[in-house]
DNA sequence: ACTTAGATTTCGCCG
DNA sequence: CGGCGAAGTCTAAGT
């Protein structure tokens, strides 16, 4: 990884056009081509920057970072005016993150305790099938009906919308006229809830500590 | 801006849990509290971050990042095993980007010629709000019909579905129930312009370049 | 190569 | 501060 703080100014041209006027700035460029151009404000994002797969020009006192877009170039342009720093440092490999409580892992003890998705609730399968994408779970209950279950960390409106589509594809077959629809996640927003409920979706939010076991559900979702 | 090369590892909890084993990375503190932990692959995004605002303690060997996230609380551990280098760096105000072409500047020159998005429309105003968001415009026709126009840079199903969404919701009152629906974009995915027309909805494609007046509108529009 | 859906999305606006 | 929509979103997975 090369690390250069530069007083610099920055040209993207492609998806949009921006100009960044001179100022000190750090340059950080990875061995796998990444191109990040950071201010010492502005938070998480590069003020400019460039995603692999690159091909990296130098000459004097300039940096070129160029990416083939399709019939575009996507194009990058450091005009370094003074150098303050340029160092480069091995990194190797390292290693890769672990991670637990998103959407799959939800999706994965869920499917096995269905019934934090509807009272007598049991799997049938996940990544239910259809031709606009798989249903997160699906599940019948004891009267042996369907239930198409989409699963989200956060559930927007979107992921309303998505069910929907999902209950009006299974729809179509006869054996599925009825199946409905349960949204869960960890958190609901307001809108969504609303939405879903116009639309007859059941809401369930869920506590990835109480499907772990490692807490007691709340007495008051029973209320 | 701090920058830190050092074999370390990192855990993070908040959102959900996440364990980086130890290695090799560039740990980057700026000013304002972001603390961002790259590797030497993986391409734009950091392995493990914090954003603003943040409380960093710094004891032997170890660097903790908290943050208030409502009632639980975020937090990222770095111990650090190995320092390679660690330097700071004073970068003072790094002027701000200046953008063009994203979907405001689209919406601006739409918003002065609304005849592209239909012959004879006039602009009532941008923004028309709605209980579910804003319209980005809302215009008339030459017989004082409405339009509620949707302007995306890439306009995908998701916009057909927000459209729609709008459409519903207008209809409501009397004096709109005959309101129609533009998709305006400078791309239309395929399936997008497909659910659209199925659903009754215009589609155009519009060119920021004949916008501005930089270029002629192809004829081949008109055939 | 293109499309779809998730993300600790982040970021900005507006209530 | 919370909700919602845009982003040069990025990224991984599937087709």
């Amino acid at each position: 990884m090369r690390l250069i703080v530069a007083r610099c100014e920055v040209r993207y041209s492609g998806r949009l056009d921006a100009l960044l006027p001179e100022a000190l700035r750090l340059i950080m460029v990875k061995s796998d081509g990444s191109v990040m151009v950071h201010a010492d404000t502005g938070g998480y994002k590069p003020q400019n920057w460039m995603t692999p797969p690159t091909v990296i020009e130098e000459a004097e006192g300039l940096l070129v970072v160029r990416k083939r877009a399709g019939a575009t170039e996507d194009r990058l342009d450091i005009r370094i005016a003074e150098v303050l720093s340029d160092v480069e440092h091995d990194m190797g490999e390292a290693a890769a993150l672990e991670k637990d409580g998103v959407e799959a892992h939800l999706q994965e003890l869920l499917a096995e305790q269905p019934h934090w998705c509807g009272e007598g609730f049991r799997l049938v399968r996940r990544e239910w099938p259809t031709d606009i994408g798989p249903v997160d779970l699906m599940c019948r209950d004891d009267e042996d009906g369907w239930i198409a279950v989409e699963i989200k960390r956060v559930a927007t409106i979107e992921a309303v919308e998505q069910l929907c589509r999902y209950l009006e594809r299974l729809r179509e077959d006869p054996a599925m006229a009825e199946v409905r629809g349960v949204l869960a996640a960890q958190s609901i927003k307001p809108q969504a809830r609303v939405l879903a409920e116009s639309r007859g979706l059941r809401c369930v939010e869920v506590d990835l500590a109480v499907l772990r076991g490692e807490r007691e559900p709340e007495l008051t979702l029973f209320a």
